[in-house]
DNA sequence: AGCTGCCCCTGATAGCCTCTAACAAACCCT
DNA sequence: AGGGTTTGTTAGAGGCTATCAGGGGCAGCT
């Protein structure tokens, strides 16, 4: 008989548990050491299995990487849909989030891994978080003087995947994705350490340029 | 007898050389496939040797990659100083650099490795590119604009170093850093792959954006 | 109840890697 | 020409990813 969606086989029910046990002490390896030194075998033995045991929930060390990479996304997609939906806090949750667990967000937005690309459901998770910003700027007023940049982004606006927000609206999107992204990152890499400044202000000066 | 200086026993010539071929088939690798591909082993081999060979010549896999960063960041910084001097020469010395070689800027700017700190000599560098960015700002006219976060900074300049440039250009430096930064790793991590404008646009953009 | 088939786990194995240790050969200097 | 230094070798420990063959146990069907 065909089960009722939902219901759950004990093997399934099992196999669901074992694959959440496995990326959560997975997320413990990578915040403590980044994503380079997740191990496979490391966790295996955390959980008093032998190696090859994992493969059989986890068909590679590149299978769960992808898996942690789509869960990093929700997890920021949820963050930023909790925010209030005015820019500013939509910048405080993505600061937040991102200094929670540093090395996740350079898991989504570090170093690429040579070879890899991300699957389709990702990039979709990806542009449900960029829309929720063409909300936030869209909603706001004013703003029209159009750059020669938002002439440019006029004509090549399929990013926005039908979004009805103004060119400056697209450009600063746009700009508080690159901006934010440009402080955070140095900030997480530790490239302000020793320099005496609050990265916490110069994060609110660039959410501050962001007017412009 | 004390040999005069420069000149160099024929053993050291022959070191010398070694060291320097190792690192430029490392170079080749980390162009290929990133740093984190890089192997001690592979390059032995491409070079006819046995693998613990190399450890003649470097300690380790980390003393390799390190000195491979002080090169990276002697590059960067021949690179900014050969630019003419003024924001918008820097700015695009700093992105044909960075083009050049996308995984070498993710050496210097990328994820960074959990237990690496970087040596005197390396942050001795960084801050003589950082001297030339004060430079280039410390000539522009105008902008005595103070913001709160400028105020922050004439209290907080010790990463300045001594350079007398105004509170407006120490906050305008930090901007060219971390904005650039922004749109130039999202640009070479491929993160603009697919969404049609073109990251060069973005990027003057973004430097049009620093005279505010 | 008994049987059958699927699923899980183990140990062995191949092939990579870093890095150490012991040993042999080449080389430069005196 | 001899002797110490430097450079190379092989062997090996211990780590990793990943595959494969085989043993057990549970589940569901007859």
């Amino acid at each position: 008989m065909a089960r009722t969606a939902g219901t759950e086989t004990p093997r399934e029910r099992y196999r669901a548990q074992v694959r959440a046990e496995v990326k959560e002490r997975a997320w413990g390896q990578i915040a403590a050491a980044g994503a380079s030194a997740l191990s496979l075998n490391a966790i295996a033995r955390q959980m008093g299995m032998s190696g090859p045991a994992l493969y059989r929930y986890f068909g590679s060390r590149d299978e769960l990487i992808t898996e942690l990479i789509r869960d990093a996304y929700r997890s920021l997609a949820d963050a930023v849909r909790a925010a209030d939906g005015d820019v500013a806090s939509l910048a405080h949750a993505l600061r937040a989030w991102a200094l929670a667990d540093p090395h996740r967000y350079f898991l989504l937005y570090g170093t690429p891994v040579p070879g890899y690309h991300a699957p389709d459901d990702i990039t979709a998770i990806a542009s449900e978080i960029m829309a929720r910003l063409l909300d936030a700027f869209a909603a706001l007023p004013g703003g029209d003087a159009e750059t020669p940049f938002d002439a440019h982004l006029a004509e090549h606006r399929e990013w926005a995947d039908g979004h009805p927000a103004p060119p400056p609206a697209l450009r600063r999107a746009l700009a508080f994705w690159t901006r934010l992204h440009g402080a955070l990152s140095l900030e997480l890499a530790g490239h302000f350490a020793g320099m005496g400044f609050d990265p916490a202000l110069l994060f609110a000066a660039e959410l501050e340029s962001l007017g412009d």
